[in-house]
DNA sequence: CTGAAAGCGCTTACAG
DNA sequence: CTGAAAGCGCTTACAG
């Protein structure tokens, strides 16, 4: 045997060469055929595409992505995937993503910055194609990192107007201030809020309930509360029993998330407290399963599937090079009125 | 400029190159020290290892997937994110493989084996370093494609004795069975299965529940209640009301999962049906808010995190080359009795 | 224990 | 519009 067929470490799988080679064109014309890039003969593509088809033959990505300098992998940078409000999102990013050729890698980063940027260092490793991240709490160096990668990047749930800057979201803001108002229109005085987590998000709607009751007259720092914890139904009914012993005055309750609120809810029931005589309830995400409580929850949906398919169509735009036709998306949320308030 | 330097196309990155420079010895040497292969002098191992860390070098997957036709990556498919199982079992997944620097890719199949086929034919040409999948409902197609991969495999949820299969999960019908079982001995005469979806897993549970009631001779096919629909809260509320208005003898009800059980119990409440009084109510699975429920929901916990961790751990043996303990691994389940029941 | 050569399967940059 | 050459950054296979 000689030396050059003793030093072959073929894997057996069908190349791009054995498709030219079918084709009776150069391995280039091949790719570039495959590839959809203009400037080939017409019955070129057809007789390469044709071959391909007969061969099943599969790009390599790991040598696609050495040889351009950038893959198909796109991290997905999300808080936590026991909240359903993620999931949501990223079940429509999949979606939006993959029939373009682009694998979302979820990374998960516990509401930890310092999680995030270790995550960002080992998924930029990859050259990714593009990066969606959630909101704009992170690390300098994250910000640096994403910086210098130059990688297109688009980022979830919240908006801001900085400078080239891509985001997907609506103002967690202004969906605080408007259910705190719905209960206010309701005669409501003495509204609670109480809170988990208390990440960025939530931060942001107690600023929106808090505006609210200003403009009202009505706030009162006592009936905040607010817990580090994670976000449970368990935790929202403890919170609940918690608020009714220490400030028994209270006469609504705005839960920071819908898991929240339905522990609250069911806590009520327990404790034979009426809802929403004795006291309004109202949530936030309008998650599954708060139409179905007794009584069914009032609350504030948010735009999660909308969220996933806008930023990935966003960021698809991007990673061909397109300028999006704005920044900022604002998606609004709808307000979900029902028996709790 | 000379030809070679007008044809370089290098990205600024540091490489093994710029690291086997700075500690002076050859690149295949900094390779193998980098990788831990034994067999290279402590000492050049230590001054590779500080050139690495001083010239912050990262390794190009993409190269190193290309030089050894070997990815970190992990496909993992799963039938849905919506359901909280799944998403239990990923993020144990994560956990465990991220460390060792194995990347998992979610995939979903929504309960269909086409899906599943196509997804593995993609997967599979990114070369990956393992494989986690649900079950063992797939196409014959699927079936080849993984054999012929040689790619490790762990196969999660269900257990096999088929030879050279690797399983890790538990007896659905035992738990089905025990369930059923906990019914009867409460002196449960008319005892209903609802159940959603319908997908291998549930219909193994069914499976446990008949045998159990026809050991007893209470077996009645009428108290069967399949829906194909996706499982949902609401879907379970619809169910039970139905149930109740075409079965109005019967005295429980095994709900296959437990949002359909929630919604059940939720829907009692609405009807001002006495649980467990007039009717019992169990579910399966323990997911977040069972324990909550009024009254707390009778349920199996299903091993999920176990699953995630244990499959996982399996597989990085797998792909070590290592052969496992044992094929199968069953991790069994706890019957959680509460007040519905 | 160490290294020079070749190769993995693509695409870029250049030339025609 | 098409292609021969080189290169992406690693690791394998061989030799010493």
């Amino acid at each position: 045997m000689d030396p050059t067929e003793r030093r072959r470490r073929h894997s057996g799988r069908t190349t791009l060469s054995d498709v030219a080679l079918a084709a009776e064109v150069s391995p280039i014309t091949a790719s570039r055929a495959l590839r959809g890039e203009r400037g080939v003969a017409a019955d070129l593509v057809e007789r390469v595409k044709r071959a391909a088809e007969q061969l099943g033959y599969v790009p390599d990505p790991a040598a696609r992505a050495l040889a351009s300098q950038r893959s198909t992998q796109v991290p997905v940078l999300v808080p936590l995937l026991s909240n359903a409000l993620f999931v949501d999102v990223l079940e429509a990013v999949h979606r939006t993503l993959l029939p373009h050729g682009y694998q979302p890698m979820i990374g998960v980063t516990h509401y930890d910055p310092q999680e995030e940027e270790q995550l960002l260092r080992s998924y930029l490793a990859h050259r990714p194609a593009g990066l969606l991240l959630t909101g704009f709490d992170r690390t300098e160096a994250a910000r640096q990192m994403i910086a210098t990668s130059t990688v297109p990047c688009v980022y979830l749930m919240e908006l801001t107007q900085a400078p080239n800057v891509y985001c997907v979201g609506f103002s967690q803001a202004d969906a605080g201030h408007a259910i705190t108002e719905h209960l206010v229109q309701r005669d409501r005085q003495r509204i609670a809020f109480v809170a988990a987590q208390l990440d960025p998000r939530t931060l942001q709607r107690a600023e929106g309930y808090r505006r609210c009751l200003r403009e009202h007259g009505l706030y009162d720092a006592r009936l905040e509360l607010l817990s580090p914890q994670p976000s449970s139904m368990r935790l929202g009914g403890e919170l609940l029993e918690d608020l009714l012993r220490t400030r028994p005055e209270v006469d609504a309750v705005f839960f920071c998330n819908d898991d929240l609120a339905q522990g609250g809810l069911l806590m009520a029931l327990k404790l034979g407290v009426n809802v929403p005589g004795r006291i309004a309830v109202v949530g936030f995400n309008d998650l599954s399963g708060s139409d179905q409580m007794v009584p069914p929850l009032t609350t504030v949906r948010t735009p999660r599937r909308a969220m996933g398919e806008a930023s990935a169509q966003m960021l698809l735009g991007l990673m061909r090079g397109e300028m999006p036709p704005r920044n900022s998306m604002d998606l609004g949320f709808e307000m979900m009125l029902r028996g709790s308030s």
